[in-house]
DNA sequence: GACTGTGAATCTATTCACAGCG
DNA sequence: CGCTGTGAATAGATTCACAGTC
């Protein structure tokens, strides 16, 4: 069974999954509940159990015939492979609409990510505090990264402004880029780039409609003679 | 050559790739140019040629030997794939910080996307326009899509709401819902769900960060006797 | 009996290799 | 030549089948 397209030791397939996985089990931990077998697991996020079964297997995490995983055990196992139980130091660039969802989203503790400083070309942003973050001007991203030491950038800024902006961030030292422009960018390899691209999953949901609308007309026609 | 997974007549894994060679290919038509060969789009976005060609062919789009595709050619197909050349009518539930991004974002009409009406459990916020678009209380959720004609839906209600407000989405005649709560929904199977879950992104990434990180420090000993 | 764990089989997606064409 | 188009080969992911264990 060759594995491929791993990260670290995890397909990337499995690392997919984790998030839903930790979802639910951190809502039964709170709820005191203590086992839960991969066959519950997967009835409730739609997965095979044999699925849920080798996706642990790979986070190291194994179980007990009869009664099933450890929530606990389970809980710790992902954060540790996600890196979500410490907090990783970030910053947002471009204080937009969707950069300012995202300064107020409260989840992302839970999800080892803390803002401490966002940044935008608009100088009557500069100065404020955006959901309890700090907004600075775009002059001073430079000198900013080097207090702040993030290792991790959201960037949110207009599509014409991404690579200019994603290069900076690369040459300040920035490590992983959270890249929600929806253009590609073009940086040294050893930057890594997650591109967030919304349109993807509306393309996903629009096709299926199309599709289905389609399928309830009659078709047109399909008589080929032989 | 048996490709499953298929949406209408297309692998889903293509249409995955659709939105950004539309946004190039439009980019491209925009400067006037009126060919493109699969290598030179290959290169912009990071792909095999060889993979360009074989979407370009499901989507019933063939080439030039020598020259390429037509770039217009290239649009009309997968505008039309994707149903973006007109455009779908939809609502959004649940106006917070992202809800309002959602509804503040122009690039919508390019894909394919109206948004009619908006609804908020909040009192304060019905009756208000927000980004020019009308919010509403729940409570007039069902009689406001009998006017509106939606077909579509965007979720960006709290998590524990998620569920219920989907269901009642469902009953009104939703054909599809776009799911940005990370809940999982259990609805009757004529509603297609998309799940637009921001923490798998996030996963990914902070996964390659945490296994570079773990690949620079010294290996911990593993010297195995046997 | 009710689970887990895993090799083998199957299914899907990508990439190779090369024929065909303007 | 420099492209496209496609069958064949490979790589990757899921599912099957079943042995093992508490």
């Amino acid at each position: 069974m060759a594995y491929g397209y791993m990260i670290g030791s995890l397909p990337i397939t499995t690392v997919q999954r984790l998030p839903s996985y930790l979802r639910v089990v951190r809502e039964m931990r709170q709820q005191g509940r203590e086992v839960v077998s991969s066959g519950r697991l997967g009835e409730m996020l739609g997965l095979e159990a044999v699925q849920v079964r080798k996706d642990f297997g790979f986070i190291g995490i194994t179980g007990m015939p009869k009664s099933g995983y450890q929530v606990e055990e389970l809980v710790l196992a992902i954060e540790h492979c996600l890196c979500w139980n410490r907090v990783r130091d970030a910053v947002l660039i471009g204080v937009g609409h969707l950069g300012t969802a995202l300064l107020g989203y409260r989840g992302f503790a839970a999800h080892g990510l803390g803002i401490r400083a966002a940044f935008d070309l608009n100088p009557d942003l500069a100065g404020q505090v955006v959901h309890g973050i700090p907004v600075f001007p775009m002059d001073d991203l430079e000198s900013a990264l080097r207090r702040v030491q993030a290792q991790m950038a959201i960037l949110t800024v207009a599509p014409e402004a991404a690579q200019e902006v994603a290069l900076r961030l690369a040459q300040a030292g920035i490590e992983g880029i959270w890249n929600f422009t929806g253009c590609p960018l073009n940086l040294p390899p050893q930057v890594i780039v997650q591109d967030q691209d919304i349109a993807i999953g509306l393309a996903v949901l629009s096709a299926k409609l199309s599709a289905r609308t389609r399928a309830e007309l009659p078709l047109p026609a399909e008589d080929a003679p032989d």
